[in-house]
DNA sequence: ATAATAACGAGA
DNA sequence: CTCGTTATTATC
């Protein structure tokens, strides 16, 4: 039944009039009369007879294409489950809205509808018979796929082995620097292919999805596979929707829209970047790209791989426990393969260069630029997003607004507040400028528009370009010229980038997140993977303080070591992905009365409120990560009662949310 | 939303 | 005890 309402989540039984017979199947989407009005709903299974008394006949079949396959159904429910949601909710992320018109065109090119239905639903329901006649078939004649690039990586060769030899292998992959992710990707679905398996792929945004699918049709050749993707409209969508579901081709690529893609005979799942928040779907019941591929690859003897430059907390877990094997380099290849990366601090004597004063660079970020530039090789600066973070400068000289104890950034905490240290926390109530002593401060960061300016005149006669919200660049020649580019909006350099400046990362690192320390050195090595090696002259500069552990991890590119100790604060302080956390939302009232008619688990510690937004507020339940499923039921069915008796204010509920504070 | 049903209380 | 009204609950 495709309504929300969490206490409707369940099938309900219908008559099946004798005209719809041959349409009905399972995976069609119906209409049914419910409550007296016409409701569309989601046809799960067909049965012999009913223990309810009184059926309705169903209304209609929209349409005689089963859109739902059956691995997709069974997969839907679990994410609902884990997610406190509702089935209903899943589907609609799952199934792409109907488009007639491509409907049309897909099914016309195919063989007879029916009768291509009905091999599809038989494929589905024998996925193992089937999977165990093609490894017979395939016994003697199996292609194995050239490892290539996976060589560099000791379980890099074993894994695309076990890929072909349709093997449910799991791997949590740390990238190098310098590494063709896409490649390695399409090696990955090749291996799988072979092994006469189909793959999804999920990437965070359009630009790393241009690249898989290039890197795919490279070695896949054209045509077989499909990306799958919101942003190219509904009817692309639709299509190539149905191009799976028929299965005319067995790889999605996408982003997270392809997290549910029907494939015929899944093989892999994969996930790149698995930190980027784009990840996580912001409407209900908000799951994440990571899990929801996780939970297919383990309901259906699938293999997974979590890859990325940096490594989450949450990668880090499927390593400790045992779920995934990991697969990374050698330190000695790290090493050959790492820029030569330095830490500089907001240093004093930035005055003393005047090109670097210009441009407020400190002077070894300044010199690193000016050297790469001689060398005739491009530089990447990477600036955090205007609006990103409210620092404070004044508002005369524009000289950024110090701590007069600590020296670290102020920052305003609202429009009117009084302005406060990042860093050591303290009031500044009486601020005056040191350089001018003007008294009016303003909110400010450095956009990359403005630095792209200042550092054209620092260098002049060099090319400049931007690449940030408003226009993505995907690459950039190989001759000199500075690239000023915001946080997964830098593109890749012809040749490699010789310098790399990560500026103001201070603004990254002392965010009020969890994950401020995670986000800052995957954004950092995001964007120093670009960098040349150091033994053919790349260097990194991070303008920040060499002892914290996010830029240790940076110089030494050990984002496992980085993940690991993050894991291990996070069971102390019992933070997520350590423990389960649900965060309720909504006026205080309603909060209070869902929590109080929910059945936690005994282990359940309900911590609160914090403010949300306006009026709202927010608590958070913990539990252990054993009694997960138990919590998660436990609110859905609290939220059903509240919804079965017509509560008016709305709660949002959310599993894993993102941002805990 | 809306209809069936249970619960309740007043009046006979 | 019955009828009419109102809260509750299920909706195939």
């Amino acid at each position: 039944m495709d309504v929300p309402l969490p206490h409707l989540d369940r099938p309900f039984d219908y008559l099946v009039p004798e005209a719809l017979d041959a349409d009905a199947r399972p995976g069609v989407r119906v209409k049914v009369r419910f409550a007296g009005q016409l409701v569309d709903g989601w046809l799960l299974e067909r049965a012999e007879a009913s223990e309810h008394p009184k059926l309705a006949y169903l209304e209609k079949v929209v349409s005689p294409v089963p859109v739902l396959s059956p691995e997709v159904a069974r997969l839907a429910r679990a994410v609902a489950d884990r997610y406190a949601g509702s089935l209903a909710d899943v589907l609609r992320l799952a199934v792409p809205p109907r488009h007639a018109r491509a409907e049309k065109a897909v099914t016309a090119a195919d063989a007879p509808p029916s009768a291509d239905a009905d091999a599809d639903a038989d494929a589905d329901a024998d996925a193992d018979a089937d999977a165990d006649a093609d490894a017979d078939a395939r016994v003697g004649g199996r292609a194995e796929v050239d490892p290539r690039g996976w060589r560099d990586y000791p379980a890099g060769p074993a894994l695309l082995r076990a890929l072909t030899d349709g093997k449910p292998a799991r791997a949590v992959w740390s990238a190098l620097p310098g590494e063709d992710w896409a490649d390695r990707y399409a090696d990955a679905v090749a291996a799988t292919v072979a092994g006469g398996r189909g793959a999804v792929v999920v990437v965070a945004d359009a630009r790393d999805l241009d690249r898989l699918d290039a890197a795919l049709t490279a070695v896949l050749g054209a045509g077989r596979h499909v990306r799958l993707t919101a942003a190219d409209g509904p009817a692309r969508r639709y299509r190539a929707f149905l191009t799976a579901r028929t299965g005319e081709v067995d790889v999605v690529v996408g982003t997270r829209a392809a997290m549910f893609a029907p494939v015929r005979r899944l093989g892999l799942v994969a996930i790149w970047d698995d930190g980027d928040d784009l990840h996580a779907e912001p409407r209900a019941p908000y799951p994440h790209a990571r899990d929801v591929l996780l939970t297919r690859a383990q309901l259906g003897d699938v293999a997974a791989l979590v890859g990325g430059y940096a490594r989450t907390a949450e990668a880090q877990l499927l390593v400790e426990t045992g779920w995934a094997r990991e697969v990374v380099a050698d330190r000695a290849v790290v090493r050959a393969r790492t820029p030569a990366m330095a830490p500089t601090g907001d240093d004093p004597q930035l005055a003393r260069d005047p090109g670097a004063a210009s441009a407020r660079l400190p002077s070894l970020a300044w010199t690193t630029a000016r050297d790469a530039l001689r060398a005739d090789l491009p530089v990447l600066v990477q600036v955090p997003r205007r609006g990103y973070v409210p620092s404070v400068a004044c508002a005369d000289c524009r000289a950024p607004a110090r701590c007069p104890h600590c020296a670290g950034p102020l920052a305003l905490p609202s429009a009117q507040g009084t302005p406060a240290c990042r860093w050591c926390g303290r009031v500044a109530a009486a601020y005056a400028c040191p350089e001018c002593g003007g008294r009016r401060l303003r909110a400010s960061v450095t956009g990359a528009r403005r630095t792209a300016e200042e550092l054209g005149r620092a260098f002049p006669g060099v090319p400049v370009r931007t690449s940030g919200r408003e226009e993505v660049l995907a690459g950039v020649p190989g001759g000199a010229g500075l690239v000023i580019a915001t946080p997964g909006a830098e593109p890749v350099a012809e040749g490699g980038y010789g310098a790399v400046l990560l500026l103001d990362s201070w603004a990254l690192l002392t965010r009020a997140d969890l994950r401020a320390g995670e986000e800052a050195l995957r954004r950092w090595m995001a964007a120093a993977a670009l960098a040349r090696p150091g033994t053919a002259g790349g260097r990194v500069v991070v303008v920040a303080d060499g002892a914290l552990a996010p830029v240790q991890a940076l110089l030494r590119w050990d984002s496992a070591w980085f993940a690991a100790r993050e894991l291990a604060e996070r069971r102390e302080l019992g933070f997520p992905p350590a423990v389960r956390m649900a965060s309720v939302t909504g006026v205080a009232e309603a909060v209070a009365d869902l929590l109080a008619g929910a059945r936690l688990p005994g282990e359940a510690e309900v911590l609160g409120p914090v403010p949300a937004e306006e009026g709202r507020e927010r608590m958070l339940v913990r539990v252990p990560r054993s009694r997960a499923a138990a919590m998660a039921e436990a609110l859905h069915a609290a939220a059903g009662q509240r919804s079965a008796r017509k509560a008016a204010d709305p709660v949002r509920l959310q599993v894993d949310p993102l941002t805990l504070f």
